[in-house]
DNA sequence: AAGGACATGTAACTAGTTACATGATTTG
DNA sequence: CAAATCATGTAACTAGTTACATGTCCTT
């Protein structure tokens, strides 16, 4: 069965725990957004979907009078869930508007290369920062705790690199001088 | 004015030199494409919209029987092309399948997460071979080097810190039983 | 003669974002 | 009592991929 890679999210998400369509969006916005993310109109219909196939069970959960469905996996779910896991990864995509005006920035200023570099260098670390806050509510030693290593380091490596990048162009623009 | 991120590939792959669709094309699958790419069917159609916009100019250029048009950047589509630049990169997104499921491998065999750890470094020094390639082909010192070195330092540490971490686990894995 | 590269485009589809719509509960 | 959060969903739109359609030219 070829599912989407939403629905796998969501199967993944439900597997540690039964949750409403809200708290798998909420639980996505907190760990796996930075590398895969996913709204509200794609969980919704996913779930009704995965439903359909009896992949995940809903039952009515409601607080007071504040409708509710929390949604557990089921064993088919589990399964497919297992199978997955067992390919290969395909998608590896990066999307960077600064590396794409980087690539052109020789039809800019002469600074503005230096300049782009250093936004990017000071975006990487405060991404470092952000990623950082979420690593102390972490269980040290899980797999979501390794892939937010993953995370903070690559951010480091990345305003590293921008900021060794600009330096270097710096330097050699005064060279020029 | 707003353009899309693919107007703005054209502009500047135009502004080195006046090329057809299907060379703008060939320059980004060399090129941008491994941090923006773009399709024909976004290519031809945007040519036509940016030469309405009177951001670049068509001109017939065919090669014996061979129907092409060869379109080059005007004085405000190289405007619009700095005025691009000098505004700081927004999107930064990354799409990567193996963070996701490592995320989830706890719901695997308990090997599992080490081979797709191995898998992540195998193909992330695979793309490191395939950017070498293209290295020698470049003139040192331009932006389009120095962001094939961001390419081919990103992909030497992603595949170290992948490495890293299955030797890692494996050692882990080993001091439990 | 066949296959690959050159060349231009459209149609259909898939994925994903943003805006809209509604309403209850909790917290300051 | 107002704002934030919890909760579910649809509609409209934007972006992007894949398949299709057509035809020339060059190399083997």
């Amino acid at each position: 069965m070829e599912l989407t890679s939403t629905a796998y999210v969501i199967l993944g998400m439900l597997h540690w725990r039964p949750r409403s369509g809200y708290e798998i969006k909420s639980a996505v916005d907190s760990s796996t957004r930075f590398f895969w993310a996913a709204s509200y109109s794609q969980i919704y219909p996913e779930l009704k979907r995965l439903e359909k196939l009896g992949l995940v069970e809903g039952e009515a959960a409601p607080q007071g009078g504040r409708q509710r469905r929390v949604f557990k996996v089921t064993a088919a779910g589990r399964r497919e869930l297992r199978k997955w896991l067992e390919r290969p990864a395909e998608t590896f995509e990066l999307r960077s508007e600064g590396l794409l005006k980087l690539f052109f920035s020789e039809s800019a200023s002469p600074e503005r290369g230096i300049e782009l570099l250093r936004e990017q260098a000071a975006r990487h670390a405060a991404n470092v920062e952000q990623l950082r806050e979420i690593e102390s509510e972490l269980d040290k030693g899980g797999y979501p705790y390794l892939v937010l290593r993953n995370g903070i380091e690559f951010n480091e490596w990345a305003s590293d690199w921008y900021e060794r990048a600009a330096r270097q162009l710096a330097r050699r623009a005064k060279a020029a001088a």
